[in-house]
DNA sequence: TCAGACCCTGACCGATCGGTCAGACTGAGG
DNA sequence: CCTCAGTCTGACCGATCGGTCAGGGTCTGA
């Protein structure tokens, strides 16, 4: 058989794919992924100008898609902006759990690079969106630490289906998520008092 | 005015706790903790065996608590688990944001050093009894993603006190937690298929 | 006055990091 | 045959990391 074309830059994308995941963006050094691939790490960075530019290129498709996501977000309000929010983020979150954990608590330095520039914006838009623009403490809140635990724990469950676990992430922000309209009021928590 | 005994030792461990809350642990290094102090990085090592010691000591009350939640939790099985898990927890993570604060994300590195080595196997607990030992897929989700959220989400709050902070946070994991008991059946959700 | 504990420091160490560079190898085209 | 572009590499660079070490100040108690 003909003698596969090495496609030596798919390989090192795919290596670092998997060491990122495991030990991070900055706990992953350019030589470890050159080992795991079989070149040297000069050949890394003949494929890739630099290390960040590894990581743009393994992020670009999750980026795309948050940032369709945020375009389908503008102009919607309360409760249309929470299920578009919860439907597309738990989407995002589960078809990319890979690339979420990448970003494994690295969030704060990376968004600083050019290449994630508009990452903050666009998720803070989205939390925004998922509290149905209240800004109340608790749907904030819920917003927040729904979104942020949906990235940390997608990856975790790589013995779960997709499907499993789109469904059922949607139903836990479904039942979690403050309900924006006070048309239906729920019992008052033990206190609430605004002083 | 007699010149303040300086508490070199204290000095630099709050420097730390600052620094390791703004870039994290392995992001911040001996020299910046020296730096904001004031003092030589020989002498951050003087007064700490090594970096893993200073981290051990500023985590040392927040593990402590944790330690009294687990041993609170030995026993307990369904409703009554969750409730203590959900209390405890809340609790834990907002007196401590800052200290969990620290760990962002470089927690399964972190864990591999010995002074942290039983952490992992009690938030594995923790997780369990906040699903109620359920095993079922929905409740395991449900209780990892809210302990994830809730670790993830509390730094992020300096502007909400203690107290408002808490009973948020309560209010959501009760709102969110998959009931364990059938005893209690909710409203079913828009579909409940057991395949 | 002196010894010793305590506190602190500059200089230094080996390791590792991301990144550069000149050059070797290879295969296709003229 | 030669050329040339594409691919790859070992050697090397400066910077920074955590950590060591010998020694200098300073205070206290005998």
């Amino acid at each position: 058989m003909a003698r596969a074309v090495p496609d030596t830059h798919g390989e090192i994308l795919a290596a670092a794919a998997r060491q990122f995941t495991v030990t991070g963006y900055r706990g992953t050094s350019l030589q470890d992924i050159a080992r795991e691939v079989g070149c040297s790490k000069a050949t890394v960075l003949y494929h890739f100008a630099n290390k960040e530019a590894l990581l743009a290129e393994l992020m670009a498709p999750a980026i795309g898609v948050l940032r369709d996501l945020d375009d389908r977000l503008t102009g919607l309000t309360g409760t249309a902006a929470q299920e578009v929010a919860a439907e597309g983020f738990v989407d995002l979150a589960v078809r990319f759990r890979r690339e979420i954990a990448v970003l494994r608590g690295e969030f704060p330095e990376l968004l600083c690079q050019p290449a994630f520039a508009h990452i903050q914006q666009i998720s803070d838009r989205l939390r925004d969106a998922l509290a149905g623009h209240s800004d109340r403490p608790g749907a904030r809140i819920a917003a927040l630490v729904l979104l942020a635990g949906i990235s940390e724990a997608c990856g975790e469950f790589a013995d779960i289906t997709d499907d499993d676990l789109r469904s059922a992430l949607l139903t836990l922000v479904r039942r979690a998520v403050e309900p924006v309209d006070a048309a239906l009021p729920q019992q008052p928590t033990t206190e609430d008092k605004d002083s």
